[in-house]
DNA sequence: GCTGGGAGAGGCTTA
DNA sequence: TAAGCCTTTCCCAGC
């Protein structure tokens, strides 16, 4: 494909805010965060509307190279074009480099952003608060997404002896860092409220050596059986909830 | 463009392993880790020869769905054609029914896999190793990447009153995890010599909650300066590196 | 296969 | 803008 050809329809394609796609041989390099080189090599470079730009190769759904909020430009000369794109904050260059170019494609595609998800870790949050007590007997909300100054805990509660309770969700396995994350909260709150608190981590699951942390915190793990439902007014059904034994706080 | 044309075109691509790639009008239903549905408008559909998938919109770096590891068939009627991608472990399946489909492209792309990184984490402590001195005189390295019951420590050292040192290196500013990740290790650290030892984290910077958390654990943080280098026999120069006043462990 | 953790993580939300 | 954190995180290396 003649450079000058594929270089204006890309051009254009950039200035639209078109998807551009190119196909072709290219060496990248990238400065930035990292530094990175991509030698010859046949591959996909993928241009958007909002400026992001990721270079594919045959495999992986991760592009090898790639930048987001980039200023896009191109030049060509006789042997190569190329394609650099630049960012400022942080500071990083993308600089692909055409040695040919195959084909270049370049579409509308505007459309409203609508992806549709359930089982996100928020609709499990939301199921929880409207009823806390598959969680425990006479576990009363307070307050989700509870903000402290080391960090936000996704539920609180009071138990019915009234002890304040602080809950943990993951909508997957449970490892040191959820451990670690309910422990600050919990920390934080037994500081606050001037008074021992609870810490329960909700998870489908959790790690051995995750779960042996949480015992010796002092912390409760109840494992967290859901089922996942087609976008409806309810995203997710909370099956049931399978206490461990209780630890006891040391 | 014909189904029928199209069609053939994607299965003989996939088939040869190549890089697919499909533009056109289609929705897109995901079932899996979550379930998610997106409605109809045109998007860039992705087909690697390692089995990945992936749907693009015509913003961001990441897809608005993906899978990798799949299975892929393709089928087509008189008003549509369906690309279908299963895996069975975990057990996922992503649905892309195209109402049109504008063009398709399938090329070879096979090609050495040969992304040269300047400037990981593991290129910092392969630097440090060479000379610990830079971290505090009369550091001596004994072990890297050292794997501990509760995970796994970046640099082993003894210092010169023969104090076991766990430090743990972090290319990018230092959170809550990187602290606690670092005292788990120095806990167990101390747990298998019987004795104190001390715990430092290197990192360009540090978030202000996280430097109170590790002071109050009794670790210590260093400032680590350092550029990038393209490319070369060395991936980066440490510059530089700045202790903060010692902290004294409670 | 499971576990731990890095990544140029990306991307979203709230303060 | 910064901080905190979820993600269908992806992906890799070790055991």
């Amino acid at each position: 494909m003649d450079f000058a050809f594929a270089v204006e329809k890309i051009r254009k394609g950039i200035s639209n805010n078109h998807l551009v796609i190119v196909f072709g041989s290219c060496e990248v390099d990238y400065q930035g965060r990292a530094i990175s080189t991509l030698s010859l090599g046949k591959r996909l470079v993928l241009i958007k509307g909002d400026g992001s730009i990721s270079i594919h190769q045959n495999r992986l759904v991760r592009p090898a190279n790639y930048m987001v909020g980039a200023q896009m430009n191109i030049s060509f000369g006789h042997e190569q074009a190329i394609l650099s794109a630049v960012r400022l904050k942080p500071k990083e260059s993308l600089k692909v480099v055409f040695h040919s170019i195959d084909s270049v494609e370049s579409m509308e595609a505007e459309e409203p952003v609508d992806l549709r998800l359930s089982g996100s870790e928020k609709d499990l949050n939301d199921l929880l608060m409207q009823d806390l007590s598959i969680v425990e007997p006479g576990l009363k909300p307070i307050d989700q997404q509870k903000v402290f100054r080391t960090g936000i805990a996704d539920i609180i509660a009071e138990d019915k002896e009234g002890r304040l309770v602080v809950i943990e969700l993951k909508r997957r396995e449970a490892d040191y860092a959820s451990v670690t994350q309910l422990h600050r909260y919990m920390h934080r709150a037994e500081k606050i409220r001037g008074a021992k608190a609870r810490g329960i981590l909700l998870a489908p699951s959790i790690r051995k050596n995750a779960k042996e942390l949480l015992g010796s915190l002092g912390l409760e793990y109840a494992k967290l059986d859901f089922e996942l439902l087609p976008s409806s007014k309810d995203k997710a059904r909370i099956k049931g909830l399978e206490k461990s034994q209780q630890t006891i706080r040391v």
